[in-house]
DNA sequence: CACTAATCGAGACGGTACGTCGCGTCTTGTG
DNA sequence: CACAAGACGCGACGTACCGTCTCGATTAGTG
């Protein structure tokens, strides 16, 4: 009940907000991102944005990381190959202007808002689910040693690219990329 | 000039302040960290503060990070020793309660405050140059191959710490500084 | 065409409405009488009140001067007793608590809502008719003199109501009402 | 103490505040009158104005009614030029377009914010004794009866005016003046 | 007996204005 | 000079209420 009742959104809106704090990432930083300038930008009203997201994060969130990271990931390659595309997919991920700008206020803001804090890990739950499986694979395969664990793997591709991100911006090149592919790589071997 | 001129600053202000920041810190987290909040508790007033301090993030930096992080690290033992002495000192650094609770609120200041930045990269200065050291001692026994690097090493250990006090706070146990360190020891091997 | 047509108005709504309005300002006063409120009290919704009344103000109006004043008014007595109870029918209709409450808000919004204006005077109407039969009655037999005018007459005991309801509640009781008549018989006099 | 400290007000503000309620007022009306409306044409932000005023119609009081309304009221001829110049007064003042169109939503306020009723009629303070010593005088002239008291006698002329601007407004002109002098000098009679 | 048309409930809609909080700065008078 | 005290200008916040709209379900009279 009361799914159907009521005056129905108008859908626009909300493409016309996550597209407003979209180019307000790109064009000044979070700080940018106000709640009025979303609205003005967006061609309406703040008590429309609070009606569709409880605060200013979640918009935030939902307009910079859409979906699934995991959503292009291609897996089933030699183990080496199949690092290197999950690695080079989340440095893109968090790398995107927009998403590189909106990520260190969304990173304060788990604070004050928990349920933050399940959305974004749940943006990589496709990614740690098929990781996890190619891993078991290569250690039935004698690629990866025995103790190997997709979460901690996961874990440090994750903060070198955050860390990277927040205080070193600009390194993450794709000689990077091959670096800590490699570096992970040694890591699994048995 | 003018250094000695006028009447001197009243050096408990200052510690006053820093103790008040770290209370209010682990009591209400960063959202609780007020400059009026800070000046009221440490019994003095807010331009005393802005005397003392550009802004309010770099105070609470001075509160939540007051020194260099490798104050006690100790290295000279074998590889596999010292990496685990720099994980599990990096790991007790940002964990603390009242650094955790810092962390995510001054990475996202540093958008605004640029100077910030490098005073944040700087508390890992010392580690850098010892790891830097120990690492070339380490390729030239033969304990690590001709391509690992510090800052990659460093990164990694840096960022796993990062995003598991940002996303998965409380599993940082002492098993996952082994686990970790096991890791860093393998990727190292010749 | 069309008055018949489709389904009928539920009666118990506009009286429940009413009653709700009329309990919402005993208890807190125009500013609790909210258009959700008025809608949840009287177990309907905001869209069955807009069919009926083109605004709040409305509703208001005339849930708290239902109809005419003059209801009860009983004129032909001495002009003393009759001006006694016009004096008196007139304290008594604003000075209810629940008129009292209504009367300010909805003088206000008179600016607002220009047919109010209407509605309200139109309350004074027979009132006004039958004061001013009486008063001409009054000098015919040389009870007033010639110049008295019904309407300022009126507007003299509406005035001085609505300025002791506004600005000095409380003090407009049987005594003021006995010195107020006394002095419009004065001034009558011829 | 305390009063001297701080940093002092701007005084241009406050006048610039109370210039924009007036040219608001005269413009829109009352619903014209908006805290963000008079902040941006004072050149002054909402939170300077809600540090100088409780309240929107704490604001708009001090605009429309800046001071006493005896200022210039001249006592000590016959007695009906004395009231003529009372009644003159009153009507003037209430009837000017700033303080006509400020005047219902005070009052409707009043409710809301008791220490406005206080303010209000701390504006007819000085009518009113001047009204009581010239009432006292009279009766002991023998211009008036013994019982004329100046808190009814003001009350009417308010009244009549007050529910004049409400309720007929442009009816208050020089002849409605000389009437209800008439009327109150008749109704003083010994 | 189907058709038409207005009302019902429920509740979200777009929008205006509100009053508050925190920032970093400034202006005093006192030591 | 620094101090306490506190107001300053400013930007942003999240909420309350307005009057309107959409929806599916009723409920009569009409054809």
């Amino acid at each position: 009940m009361g799914t159907t009742t009521g005056r129905p959104r108008d859908p626009r809106i909300e493409q016309a907000a996550l597209a407003a704090v979209r180019a307000l990432l790109a064009e000044g930083g979070y700080a940018a991102v106000t709640v009025a300038a979303v609205a003005a930008r967006a061609g309406t009203t703040k008590p429309a944005l609070y009606r569709r997201w409880p605060a200013l994060p979640h918009l935030v969130h939902e307009a910079a990381f859409p979906g699934e990271l995991a959503a292009e990931l291609h897996l089933g390659d030699d183990l080496a190959t199949d690092l290197a595309g999950v690695v080079r997919g989340t440095r893109d991920a968090l790398c995107d202007p927009v998403a590189a700008a909106a990520l260190p206020g969304l990173l304060a803001e788990v604070q004050t808002w928990p349920d933050l804090h399940a959305a974004m890990i749940q943006r990589f739950a496709g990614v740690f689910r098929r990781l996890d499986e190619r891993l078991r694979a290569a250690v039935e395969a004698g690629e990866a040693h025995r103790d190997a664990r997709a979460d901690d793997l996961l874990r440090l591709i994750i903060g070198a690219v955050i860390s990277g991100v927040l205080l070193t911006p600009g390194q993450l090149d794709d000689a990077w990329v091959e670096r800590l592919t490699a570096t992970l790589v040694r890591s699994l071997r048995p």
